[in-house]
DNA sequence: ACAAAAGTGTTGACCATACACCCATGC
DNA sequence: GCATGGGTGTATGGTCAACACTTTTGT
């Protein structure tokens, strides 16, 4: 506001640390780009994008998703924003902002796109690279959220397709949360009471065994619970 | 990275949602100064600056802080980055991007600075002057986030003195979570079987009534918790 | 002695855990 | 039939809300 205070220009960015679980191979994984110029080059880092002209930071963090993976369902939320002054990511006039995102997707609904020859991959989480910058941060950082949010949100459901079955469910809680987190009948029994399930009567057949009912998340028995404290566990 | 993307140059400015809590009245407030220029002159926001050459983003949250109000226990925390564009509060070449940050002080502890006559002041939560831009929302945003912080993390400690009484820290939670959140024992009895606060053994005196137990908040014991879930409602 | 504030204890309702058990299907 | 996975029930222990009660101070 007043006279001399010397301001930073910046441009800024936005780094998206996407998660994608797998139930089958029990596992969750972070997608990583292979860095082809320098700074830091053929180190691994969250894919990132410079944000356009006239662009909203989700719309950038939406845009840089899709040009990697090609997914439906998918949750996206804002992380954090990280702006030391100094990591020097910028070219030297500018100083470089980052604003991260986390997004959850399936692994079997997320189709991989690789260009210019598979430069970008799923990493398991447990054993990463070594990350540019202090991209390793933001990756725990993101991860913390991710557990977190799903034991007290419903963004699983934004994840999973329309109908699914209640092991789908447990499946993919136990993937981000670890096999002992819960029973599968109290996980089920909690879930069920909350009430935001519709049973579609449908049934599904997976090989062998009884087949599962299919169930469908009702959005609107949800809406008075939204911002009341829930439990998901 | 490629050709022909037009990138967006940024200003970024910190805005701080500063709330305090009265335990005395049984209120609590939240900073706000009168903009005495335009965009959106005579109109109430949360303290804001624009970020210096060199200067961090939290250095710049705390710079503010300390221009409007000495306090010395305070929790501050990144809230959210706003950024869509168009909202035109920036000169024309560059676009606004806000990072805000929400604060939390004692009122008797926090001593207002008021310079060129009485532009800063608390208001009561409940009774919100019309605010400039979106500061509603990041209010709003800042308001859910300290009743969830409140409920989930120790952030009551390093606002309140290094000793305190156990009724300082139920004042406060009422103050904020509404008057009934919990029962006073209950909450007392939750509060201490956690094993994070020490007896000092020393007595304080509040006028009339039984002396009460001054504690002191123990980091050490709350170190292996930190990252476990807790309730502390 | 009495009021005021701090601190303790009790009780019934509810909820989570662990585990045993029943049901429907493929082979 | 029997293995496989889905789905239900129950006993135990713990936790929580509500409220009554005791203790220690000022006046």
């Amino acid at each position: 506001m007043s006279g001399a205070a010397p301001l930073a220009e910046f441009k800024v960015g936005v780094d998206n640390v996407i998660f994608s679980v797998d139930p089958e191979q029990q596992r969750l994984f972070v997608l990583l780009i292979k860095r082809l110029h320098p700074p830091c080059q053929h180190q691994w880092s969250p894919p990132g994008t410079l944000v356009r002209h006239g662009e909203s930071l989700e719309a950038a963090a939406r845009r840089i998703l899709q040009e990697k993976i090609k997914v439906h369902n998918l949750y996206l939320e804002q992380l954090y924003t990280f702006g030391a002054p100094g990591s020097d990511r910028a070219s030297a006039p500018h100083r470089y902002l980052s604003v991260s995102y986390f997004a959850l997707v399936r692994r079997e609904a997320a189709e991989l796109i690789t260009r210019e020859g598979g430069m970008t991959a799923w990493f398991s989480v447990p054993s990463l690279p070594t990350l540019a910058f202090d991209h390793h941060n933001i990756l725990n950082y993101g991860l913390r959220r991710l557990r977190n949010k799903l034991e007290y949100s419903p963004i699983a459901f934004e994840v999973l397709p329309d109908v699914f079955t209640l092991n789908e469910v447990y499946q993919l809680y136990c993937t981000v949360l670890g096999e002992n987190f819960a029973d599968y009948s109290n996980f089920r029994a909690r879930l069920l009471k909350l009430g935001i399930l519709q049973d579609t009567g449908v049934k599904a057949s997976r090989g062998a065994g009884r087949p599962a009912s299919l169930y469908r998340f009702d959005a609107i028995a949800f809406e008075p619970l939204r911002h009341k404290p829930l439990v998901f566990v």
